[in-house]
DNA sequence: TTGTAGGCGTTATCAA
DNA sequence: TTGATAACGCCTACAA
């Protein structure tokens, strides 16, 4: 075995063990000269310290795991990017996970980040219809956890999350003034509470303006591309909206392929708003009128919410919720 | 402490350590009974064997470490997601570093991934300008390591990249045939050999036209999007091209941003092609013709890559090099 | 099939 | 200021 470690650091440089450590160590007693010998030839030799040692002594990683239902989604690779420099600032790494929405595979994460892996969690839930109690089971050896935008309600853990019924009041009011009388809310799973919140908002302000309700126009998508795709197609024949809201990016995405296919014009035919992250939304044909959420500084948000709970899990004065504002940008789909 | 440890749930069955690590190992003689009772008293308690003690016992962390220029970036993202994928069928975490395009960052990852943190990197590298040679201060210690996309060519290392002189030529080639004479490249560092090699292949198609080839129309951009904003008006008014092929994705839409500005019409006085990995091309106004690579794909075959040199240190019998291939995708940006 | 014991590389405690 | 030593939790060679 060639490889350094600290003990032939030590015989070269004919000092012992602990001294080594001391060097690495910022408030211990050392020589200043000792401890610059030591780094030298730390650095010569190409020496680090062996971080699973590191933390196996001192039970703490210095390393907080990320799940995410999805990747290719522009919210979460710019919320993980603002996770990824608030951490990496803080001295910490990030390990990725992704669920492709699998609650079993959230499960199984969580389940094994509690071997000491990770110090703690953020996480974008996936499971909402399902039972989240598991996470209750580890009492008071449950990791630090942050949830950002899909959470669980019933959890109680500190959260990251955006006005949502706020702004899907405001859209939905958009479209109104736009001149939709027929609006119809795409959503992927209702029973979620993001999805909940969010067709709430959509439900007051349609009865603001004393537009009736009406049930058929909750189109529930699914996460196929294929199916939406159908979903879509018959929900705009047979439901001939004039307005559609889309709880997530994709689903618009969707819509304007539907919309392509069948010859149906955006926005004389059809208003598009979406929820949405898309730093390129203006260049769509047509533009896409948005909700854009403050995705990397909702990520920045999650890890330093983390943080205050993993230097002070003692003290509880820390926020348990922090809203951050999404803002409407109306560009031409949304155009009269 | 109340937590679990091998010890505390070797003491709650009556049993010693070893036999309780046996029963979370495969290969191991157990006796099957023995074994369900502990996997069971396991789950009830808990307890998962502590993975930083374990990998200092092992010397391996079935972790691999992947550094990235940038996240923001359909193209990075979707590769993470099929390393993510690989790495995890295999039983691997992955860590996340995103360099900023920071060469120093570059070098401090890959110095304290050396640290055992990791068993292998798969990096798509950030300083081709600069000193590549830090990686060969590793000696035989330095850590598996597979390139992808953006490589060090003097760097002898596994590496996947796609057919990129091809797709160029034939990028060109198109842009030619629907009638371009004056062709831009777009480039945002032509020293770099992934801008060197797609330069070549725009240089060589343009000389089987007899187009002659203009240094002027090499367009150098920087990662700053509103520097990029100036440089590409400042070419369109006076270079006055009736092409543009840009060797990233966002050249092009900083492109179409800056046509949408002085009011010049795509594909009409001006045809735009890009590599580009964008999922919703068809929905850009135009539709944005591409080379577009397969990103999961090359994450895919770079995390297999990786696993191979893992499975197989001594065994030299693996190929240094995959290249996959691109296809381009004709759209309207490049229509008549 | 199960148990005992030593060591992976580091750091904290205590003594020098 | 430095050194010796024990311990973090686990795994494996060896013994029983």
């Amino acid at each position: 075995m060639d490889s350094i470690n600290i003990k032939k650091l030590a015989k070269a440089l004919n000092l012992s063990t602990s001294t080594i450590s001391r060097a690495f160590r910022d408030n211990s007693d050392i020589n200043g000269d000792t401890k610059e010998r030591i780094l030298a030839k730390a650095k010569e030799l190409n020496y680090q310290p062996n971080h699973y040692a590191s933390n196996l002594r001192e039970q703490k990683s210095k390393t907080i795991a990320v799940i995410v239902p999805e990747l290719a989604n522009n919210y979460f690779s710019q919320a993980i990017h603002g996770i990824e420099r608030v951490a990496r600032e803080n001295g910490y790494h990030i390990l990725i996970y992704v669920t492709d929405d699998d609650y079993q595979k959230e499960v199984t994460f969580i389940r094994h980040l509690h071997n000491g892996r990770a110090d703690g969690i953020i996480m974008s839930v996936s499971g909402e219809a399902n039972d989240h109690n598991y996470l209750n089971k580890f009492g008071s050896k449950r990791l630090p956890l942050v949830f950002f935008d899909r959470i669980y309600e019933d959890i109680d853990t500190p959260r990251v999350i955006t006005n949502d019924y706020d702004s899907s009041f405001l859209a939905t009011e958009h479209l109104i003034e736009q001149g939709c009388k027929r609006i119809a809310y795409l959503v992927v799973n209702k029973s979620l509470s993001i999805g909940k919140t969010r067709m709430q908002g959509y439900i007051d302000a349609l009865a603001k303006y004393r537009i009736p309700f009406e049930e058929s126009l909750i189109v529930d998508c699914s996460n196929s591309y294929e199916e939406n795709s159908l979903i879509i197609k018959e929900a705009l024949t047979q439901l001939k909206p004039d307005g559609i809201f889309t709880s997530v990016e994709r689903l618009a995405f969707a819509t304007y392929y539907a919309c392509y296919d069948l010859n149906i014009n955006i926005p004389k035919d059809l208003k598009v708003i979406s929820f949405s992250s898309l730093e390129i939304a203006p260049l769509l044909n047509p533009s896409l009128t948005t909700i854009t959420q403050p995705a990397i500084e909702i990520g920045e948000e999650a890890a330093k919410l983390l943080f205050t709970v993993l230097d002070d899990q003692a003290n509880k004065n820390r926020p348990n919720e922090v809203v951050l504002t999404s803002k409407i940008i109306k560009r031409n789909s949304t155009g009269k």
